[in-house]
RNA sequence: GCCGCGGUAGCCCAACUGGUAGAGGCGCUGCACUCAGAAUGCAGAGGGUGCGGGUUCGAAUCCCGCCCGCGGCACCA
């Protein structure tokens, strides 16, 4: 090789692309008319002080990839970044360092921009948005004012999931197995008044909008954790009082079934339930129960427990005599949080009805014979055909579940009931990092008292008052001391300037709990829309230009949260007419995580770490991004591979030498390219665009691999053919392509270019290699018109020499010929 | 236990949704270049698709029954 020839050298070209791209300011999302609009968005991150991992520019670089072609392909694109930058791990780290939380978090945001820009992604910075920003904590409260104007956020006086070490209150999403999904802290449930929002309200429309979405198996993830089911309320009469005892059950068919009744331990009618001789062992059963964890409690599920309360309950048919049972695995926060116990035919029931020895009943029978319960190891759970059920019997379940609810309704026993498993969303956290609940309430004063901060007050926090809207936003006090206590009202309350404040002559406190993290990503996609509005939260025109989301990229750790929790306040928003779509967005993909090399979860303790970084600086951005296209399809677990960076690499730098010097006219004669190369060149243009739009980058990039082995074997490769195969190439290495570009000439990005069009004509062959079977068995091949008839074929199948042999002195049974595909003689 | 996804060459992965099991990369072997090595280039070897049945002219692809791995849910009545 020449010396003169430079060098591939991404460490010098990266950089100084990034910064043109920024001076021309080209990815900066405009909406022209009569142009498509394409909205890709990334799940934004979090911006940890660990910095980038590998596993961050997976998904970026396919969003990249899509945003890039779509320009190319006519798009006006808005594809923007930005930081979920509230939240326990910056306040936690905060607490660990000395430091406060907005100080860290800034520097950690400047790392992650950093990093972020090394890769050369085109994301439009100038819509760049932090959670943390003033102006956005302002409209995230406004958005908290219009569910409680719609009586959609309220205080209630919840069991929760009070996390000691972490010092709040945890949604039963964050708890894992009892314990906290950050740090994995003990759990235990305490009653706390609480902010909650009413997600129940929207369980229906949350599960039915799921069936219009390009999602994958998320929706099946979410449907499961709405969990809708049908059934119905039972009301049964107690003996010798005037209470009645409401149950849930999906299965209204069973209840001739039902042995006896449970209450969960946290049931509001147990103490009445509870007789004077059996009140100490249930309240001590109540009170073990209650101080139970999560944990204790899974993990001795398989023994059940339960004490009699000595009341008993009529039967609503047949007037039988029913013992009311307390026990814990009936849950007080699901349904109306007691059951009728139907041990024939429920798993549950009859494991309970076994450990306490209580009868079994068989109302359900496979075929509708009678058989005993006797020797039973496990209830019959499954359809089948009712008996020993008076007016039931022989229907078949669904007809029995019909006919026993038209006859509860009729009679006025109860009636047809849907039940979500989906609860209310536990809102407020007690903790310093994340926005003020925009909410205060009345003080009032101890007899002599003239100042809450220093004397005794009561705070009516039945009497909650939202801010104004004017007064948006309110702001995190400066604290000194922002740790997490013991006090569930948070670290809040001890700013008692901030908390306190008198207006017309009377003193009012401020809510002290704090939002989620979640919060600030409930809605983020809809300000990057119109991010620098100070009159609205976004302008209608914003949103019409560029809503919905076309294309959601980000982890499937968010499957049931992140994602539940934004589609919950985008309907709201939608019943507040500020929306027009039923849903946010229309396109999901989570990539998959990348593991270690050695095929572990990467983690600093397993020490399989990769830094970007150090792939940027080694191999450069643009091998770093086509090696993780390369890796495997996007969506699936893959394993890091440091040599096949290097393989990329590889490839790149033939891509250089290959294409770095050629020109108009290198050497009297003008290069020219064989037939085969000119289909090949126009079926890879065809195939890299298909595969970019169906998000399979691991195949684009094989194809241009291939499309470079086969151009490497020309002396001299024309321009023309390495134009095209630069603007194919650069949605997946844009420096290296840009580089390309402008070495040919061109003052213009390439990515301002258009996609290169194929000829079809010249991407099916029109002669193809035909394998030719012998029962099934490859016994020759033959070239062939693709659209030969079945006559040609045969004639030549009677050529080919090598055949003779199978065919000699057999019967052709059949003769299948599939054009194109395969030629298949049966003989026998 | 239930739901979902997936098992193809030593490794990462392709295979037009039934049609010659192999595109690409890594690794390996050999050759060229070199005093030698690195880098590079060229040429090769390698499995019958987790297991057992079935449907079909033909199965990695479809059906049934298992095994293994990963993710999620886990007393939700």
């Amino acid at each position: 090789m020449s010396t003169e020839r430079p060098k591939y050298d991404p460490a010098n070209i990266e950089p100084f692309w990034q910064t043109r791209w920024e001076e021309q300011r080209l990815f900066e999302a405009r909406r022209h008319p009569g142009k498509p609009k394409a909205y890709i968005l990334d799940m934004f991150p979090y911006p940890s002080g660990a910095g980038l991992h590998v596993g961050h520019p997976e998904g970026y670089t396919a969003t990249d990839i899509v945003s890039r072609y779509l320009r190319m392909r006519g798009y006006d694109v808005l594809h923007p970044m930005g930081w979920d930058a509230f939240g326990l791990p910056a306040e936690q780290h905060a607490l660990e360092t000395g430091t406060h939380p907005a100080d860290t978090t800034a520097k950690n945001v400047a790392t992650f921009k950093r990093q972020l820009k090394s890769l050369g992604f085109s994301y439009d910075w100038s819509r760049e948005l932090s959670t943390t920003d003033t102006e956005y904590v302002r409209w995230t409260q406004w958005l908290f004012l219009k569910l409680f104007e719609r009586g959609l956020a309220y205080q209630a006086e919840l069991p929760v999931n009070w996390c000691a070490a972490l010092g709040t209150v945890l949604a039963n999403e964050e708890v894992i197995d009892g314990k906290s999904e950050r740090g994995s802290h003990p759990v235990v449930r305490l009653p706390l008044r609480q902010w909650t929002l009413r997600i129940t309200a929207y369980a229906d429309r949350l599960a039915q909008d799921l069936s219009g979405l390009d999602w994958p198996e998320t929706r099946e993830k979410q449907l499961h954790w709405i969990g809708r089911s049908e059934g119905a309320e039972v009301d049964f009469v107690i003996e010798g009082s005037a209470d009645r005892l409401r149950i849930f059950t999906t299965r209204p068919d069973t209840l001739f079934g039902a042995t006896y009744m449970v209450v969960a331990p946290e049931h509001p009618l147990l103490e009445r339930f509870a007789t004077a001789e059996r009140r100490a062992e249930i309240l001590a059963y109540r009170e073990a129960s209650a101080s139970r964890s999560e944990l204790d409690r899974t993990a001795l599920s398989k023994a059940k427990t339960g004490v009699f309360t000595g009341s008993y309950a009529l039967h609503p048919l047949t007037g039988a005599r029913l013992p009311i049972w307390v026990a814990d695995f009936v849950l007080g926060s699901y349904g109306t949080g007691a059951i009728m116990g139907v041990p024939g035919h429920d798993a549950r029931d009859f494991e309970f009805a076994r450990a306490l020895g209580l009868p079994v009943v068989e109302v359900v029978s496979a075929d509708g014979a009678l058989n005993e319960t006797g020797t039973w190891t496990e209830a019959f759970v499954g359809d089948g055909v009712a008996v020993r059920s008076r007016f039931l019997d022989g229907l078949r379940t669904p007809e029995a579940k019909a006919a026993m609810l038209a006859h509860l309704e009729r009679e006025g026993l109860g009636a047809r009931r849907v039940q979500y498993r989906l609860r209310d969303w536990v809102f407020s956290r007690q903790r310093y990092w994340g926005e003020p609940i925009p909410i205060y309430f009345p003080v009032e004063l101890a007899e002599g008292s003239s100042d809450p901060r220093i004397h005794p007050h009561t705070i009516r926090y039945d009497q909650p008052l939202p801010v104004s809207e004017d007064e948006l936003p309110v702001r995190l006090p400066e604290l000194e001391d922002f740790k997490p206590s013991e006090d569930p009202a948070g670290p809040l309350a001890r700013a008692l300037d901030w908390r306190f404040f008198q207006r017309d002559g009377k003193w009012y406190a401020r809510e002290t709990n704090t939002m989620p993290q979640w919060a600030g990503s409930c809605w983020y996609y809809l300000r990057f829309i119109d991010p620098k509005n100070t009159q609205a939260i976004f302008s209608q025109e914003a949103y019409d230009a560029w809503m919905p989301v076309d294309l959601y990229v980000g982890g499937s750790e968010h499957a049931v949260l992140h994602l539940l929790y934004a589609r919950f306040w985008h309907k709201v928003l939608f019943d507040c007419g500020l929306v027009t779509h039923a849903e946010p967005f229309k396109k999901l993909v989570h990539q998959g995580m990348i593991l270690g090399e050695n095929n572990e979860k990467m983690s600093k303790s397993r020490g399989n770490v990769v830094n970007p970084d150090d792939i940027v600086r080694q191999f450069g951005a643009d091998a770093l991004r086509m090696y993780e296209m390369f890796m495997g399809p996007l969506e699936a677990v893959k394993p890091w591979q440091t040599n096949g960076v290097i393989g990329v690499r590889r490839f790149l730098d033939r891509v250089w030498n290959m294409l770095a010097f050629v020109t108009e006219d290198a050497g009297g004669s003008p290069a020219e390219l064989t037939e085969d190369a000119r289909r090949l060149l126009h079926k890879t243009v065809k195939k890299v665009g298909e595969d970019i739009e169906a998000l399979r980058f691991n195949t684009a990039v094989s194809a241009m691999m291939i499309l470079a082995n086969a151009l490497a074997e020309f002396p001299r490769v024309p321009l023309e053919a390495a134009k095209v195969f630069a603007r194919i190439l650069s949605p997946f290495a844009p420096h290296l392509s840009e580089e390309l570009w402008h070495r040919w000439g061109a003052s213009e990005s390439i990515s301002l270019q258009p996609w290169p069009e194929y000829d079809p004509a010249l991407t099916v062959d029109e002669l193809v290699e035909m394998a030719i079977q012998v029962n099934g068995k490859v016994r020759g091949k033959l070239r062939l018109k693709r659209d030969a008839t079945e006559a040609e074929a045969r004639e030549a199948v009677h050529r080919e020499p090598e055949l003779i042999p199978h065919l000699a002195g057999k019967t052709e049974r059949r003769f299948v010929y599939v054009p194109g595909r395969i030629i298949n003689i049966v003989v026998g």
